[in-house]
DNA sequence: CACTTGTATATTGTATACAATTGGCTTCCG
DNA sequence: CGGAAGCCAATTGTATACAATATACAAGTG
């Protein structure tokens, strides 16, 4: 999208997700338009793809609000991440290159590295798990995978599940990428898929413990 | 949302699914106002929710055109939708109530008599098609489906599958239904998920015949 | 005193004018 | 004649004014 409506995204999205809104929260927007510094026809189209996202729900009279999502909600996301994510790196293995195989390694160098620290970089962390998972959808091919994955990895949930983690944890998703790595060199759908899910529903059960101090019924 | 850009949506819609658009027309905004009789903001409301949709796609300098998927896009649809339409039915399964067994066996009443006649029904047939899987949607009791799968099922990909359909397939397919149902009944997910896999890949293969005249790879 | 009804105010929805960007054509130079 | 540069028309992007709608609060009524 244009400039107007791309920075609105860009800065109501930090708002919600590292800003001072909270779920629940009521919005108007006007206020939008005060954080986005633009006027409200933009912010409406940044509101509509925040709509998509679920990161902004819209109450029966049209009021706008930050969205809370329900335990069950949380889980649904999780497996319905975990089918989807199996998905694209079944699909990326029958498609990765050399050049893919190299941008993947360094990227989960640099998670490995943040990793494996006495204090390990969360921040780092995250933002090399992030490319990682971007790279493996970019090799599945898939605009439409790639238009759906988005409503499913929400960042508070990611980040929340990162710092949740051990230090084994940590080093343990460091594997798993580095064992999809083989997976896709191997070109073997079935393993890498099979890692994939793995890697996400460990997340899930993190998330559990972190969350709700149990294991998911 | 609201009356303009609601019927703006319908309208560009129909005009699309079942108007004289044709894949990878070319079209303005302006044009569109004409189409839906509304001006420029709630036809961009529209233009949006239908991008959303993979209906209408954006050229890189942000001209709209009529989508235009490759075979390996509808591939990529149907597997994708076998998953999560699956997911539906298993979440369906475990919530199912009386009332839900109900108005399922009266939809699928109908969706049989129009196909049990001499010459089928096909329009009537894809009617209850659809109000049948939109009920096994609401009752997997899931917002996130619900605004996943949309973008998975497109219409004219399901109305060139049924008008390949033989008169067996169709009663085949109100057979599955019958059979989903039962699985419903008896709150087994496991069972309404195959059910449900093997209804869709059935779907996926005729298509194939239909439109390539042999098997998938 | 509860409940409805009316009215003011806040909020969202729509139209339109104008700005910015893009594609295509023409012209000019080599 | 080929290609690049620049201009013009078409198209999309943004702001703003106004219209429609919803909420909240107050006043009236049984």
């Amino acid at each position: 999208m244009s400039r107007a409506s791309d920075t609105a995204y860009e800065k109501i999205r930090s708002f919600i997700l590292y800003g001072e809104a909270r779920p629940g929260m009521q919005l108007t927007e006007e206020r939008l338009c005060d954080i986005a510094g633009v006027s409200r026809t933009p912010v409406r189209d940044a509101v509509q793809r925040l709509e998509n996202e679920m990161l902004l729900v819209r109450s029966a009279s049209k009021r706008l609000s930050v969205a809370d999502w329900s335990d069950d909600e949380i889980d649904e996301m999780f497996a319905l991440r975990a089918m989807l994510e199996c998905h694209a790196a079944e699909r990326a293995a029958q498609r990765m290159d050399a050049n893919g195989l190299k941008r993947l390694r360094e990227v989960n160098g640099l998670l490995t590295a943040a990793v494996k620290r006495t204090r390990p970089d969360i921040g780092t962390f995250l933002e090399a798990n992030r490319q990682f998972h971007d790279l493996i959808l970019e090799y599945a091919q898939s605009p439409r995978l790639s238009k759906l994955l988005p409503a499913l990895v929400e960042q508070p949930v990611v980040r929340r599940t990162a710092n949740q983690y051990s230090g084994e944890d940590l080093i343990q998703s460091a594997k798993d990428h580095d064992e999809l790595i083989a997976a896709f060199a191997a070109r073997d759908q079935d393993w890498a898929g099979a890692v994939m899910t793995s890697h996400i529903r460990r997340a899930f059960h993190s998330f559990h413990l972190a969350t709700r101090g149990s294991e998911p019924a």
